[in-house]
DNA sequence: TCATACTGCTCAAACGATTGTTCTTTAATT
DNA sequence: AATTAAAGAACAATCGTTTGAGCAGTATGA
């Protein structure tokens, strides 16, 4: 193979200077009053050696990398690849590419990442910190380059946030379970410092309190499968079950199942189940999962809309956007009212 | 925040010049005899400001970007999630990082990618191929750049592939199924001219003929949730339904589900599906699906390892990996033998 | 006829690092 | 004392782009 093309092949086969060619291949012909047949010759054999420009000797010049970041706890959940999924692809309609890093869920893979990540001159980054820290993070912005946090966030922090309305839709499940019958419901939390999960006990808890019912439990500490799958068994042995559980993610959700099966406990007639999350296998599940569903996409297009403001507008005001849950009734909740 | 600290700023305090500090950093010091005390002084000013090495600059002139980019038909897909989750972690240990380019399943993006990705000097590149094309992807090969498709792959050509070896995995699915007891199967494959697709077309036609069984149905023409629900709704609108189905990806397979759902056809009772590609949800599903368990983890592993030995070791030769599936026995498969 | 303005394009200096070559000084050898 | 070798460091070209400043040549207006 002979070397790539580039800009200077091509202004020797035209004829014309590298700065004239510079600018026609950046859009800037007009601007610079380069005559049409000129601009669509360079045009033409650009094409023709199918030119593509070498990003690392224009982001060296103009000091942007057209690189963002996205930091995720892991890919292997479904809810964190959709999230990857969504913003690689809006990052791109910005001609911008993403590099995903993965914390496994752990505070010191995300340094390590980060550090890592802003070694190549990131223009801006998006997170889902794994962790109760955030000096890291806001150390990142101070020195000048752009972040948000989607999904879990931080409040009293100068870091824009983009997160579902947690509060509200904790408060929607568990208003859905009492209207439902339910009286003794029981939640599976996940991680406690976590601003999602802070939201969602409150939420739920205040709509105990608003239904005029006092005790009520919430255990657990992971957003894993693991820990829905230990929790549930506890729930089920102790004396008197409750009547419903509230998982607060589709990982423990799927622990709940688990325990549930492996106690042949049946959903929703010995016990109902709702869940934080929603995916397509949802539907499947037997029985497909009631459950809070968050508006993945929306936070996903906001976040990269705000962060691309940060970026190219210059405005660098932090912004705060929590975006409203849907309760999506499916089969998983049965109507105690009546059944003494 | 003032401007990043660079080399300059390193040689000027030092007093020593840019190309020793550039050395020292590069720990080729001894090798160009620079002393200890320069070589401490120079480390000791570089760690005070918190010198990172611009990467642009670096690449722009070696050449080498430490980057190498993934191209998935889906990140939404868990299978290509889990696929990018694997190989992001794999690459990092080299101290490499990922891009990951989504094609949406059209070659058309695929191509673009290809090229957008290629701009940024990737040192090498994954790809799982969604056409029927390899000619752009065995022109970046030739252009020096290592290249290997996982997954779906060519054959007869010069490009290196890790897969399942899909004919091994849909021959004992289907040899599964013929002991217990079913004759009239019906397959719902994928894209048809992916070598995966062909390769379980074949594996599903060899084991009905050695069975000799020769009436057998494949039908559908994509690995997705869409054409599962088509075709089986297809099926069951057949004079005579076939006993069980074999969904040849786990998309193919909810569209299935939802078909049998909405027709009220019980799952195993009235007819039975088995599938390709297992994940976690699988299990919750009613009912368990019994499945073919490609092993992505080891692919995506054997993958970076080849495409490492490529890069680094400059070992060109094509390489061909083909792993054994598992076939997991849950409780979508009934046993018909003696039910007459 | 001479400024002036516009057209259409080019020069050359950056951006921050790497690296083959070269230079100077000191030490070792004859 | 003269020659050679080694040690320690610097020069300057280079990677592929971008971009402010500049330069001919032609057209316009007074």
């Amino acid at each position: 193979m002979q070397h790539k093309p580039n800009i200077v092949d091509i202004a020797e086969i035209t004829g014309f200077s590298i700065t004239t060619v510079s600018r026609v291949l950046n859009g800037k012909g007009e601007k610079y009053r380069i005559s049409k047949a000129t601009r669509e010759k360079i045009k033409s054999v650009a094409d023709e050696l199918k030119y593509v420009p070498n990003e690392f000797a224009r982001n060296l010049r103009i000091g942007k990398s057209k690189t963002i970041a996205l930091i995720v706890p892991s890919l292997k959940n479904p809810f964190f690849a959709e999230i990857a999924s969504v913003v690689n692809n809006e990052v791109r309609k910005y001609g911008y590419i993403t590099l995903i890093g993965d914390s496994d869920d752990q505070v010191e893979n995300e340094k390590n990442e980060l550090s890592h990540l802003t070694s190549r001159s990131l223009d801006g980054m998006i997170v889902v910190p794994c962790g109760e820290e955030w000096d890291h993070l806001v150390k990142v912005q101070e020195n000048g380059l752009p972040l948000i946090c989607i999904d879990r966030y931080f409040e009293d922090t100068s870091l824009s946030y983009v997160s579902s309305d947690n509060y509200d839709g904790a408060y929607s499940a568990t208003k859905y379970l009492i209207e439902q019958g339910h009286t003794d419901i029981a939640c599976i939390q996940g991680v406690r410092y976590s601003m999602p999960n802070i939201q969602r006990v409150k939420g739920f808890a205040d709509a105990m309190k608003n239904a005029g019912i006092d005790a009520y439990t919430v255990t657990g500490d992971a957003f894993t499968e693991q820990n829905g799958y230990l929790e549930t068994k506890l729930l089920l042995s102790r004396g008197k079950r409750p009547s419903a559980i509230f998982a607060f993610s589709n990982m423990i959700a799927m622990g709940c199942l688990k325990a549930l099966k492996e106690e042949n406990v049946r959903i929703p007639e010995a016990i109902s189940l709702i869940t934080f999350d929603d995916n397509p296998y949802m539907n499947y599940i037997d029985p497909p999962l009631t459950c809070i569903s968050q508006p993945v996409e929306d936070i996903c297009k906001i976040a990269v809309k705000i962060l691309f403001s940060h970026i190219l507008d210059d405005d660098k005001k932090p912004k705060h956007v929590l975006l409203k849950c849907m309760l999506k009734v499916k089969e998983s909740v049965k109507n105690v009212s009546y059944s003494f």
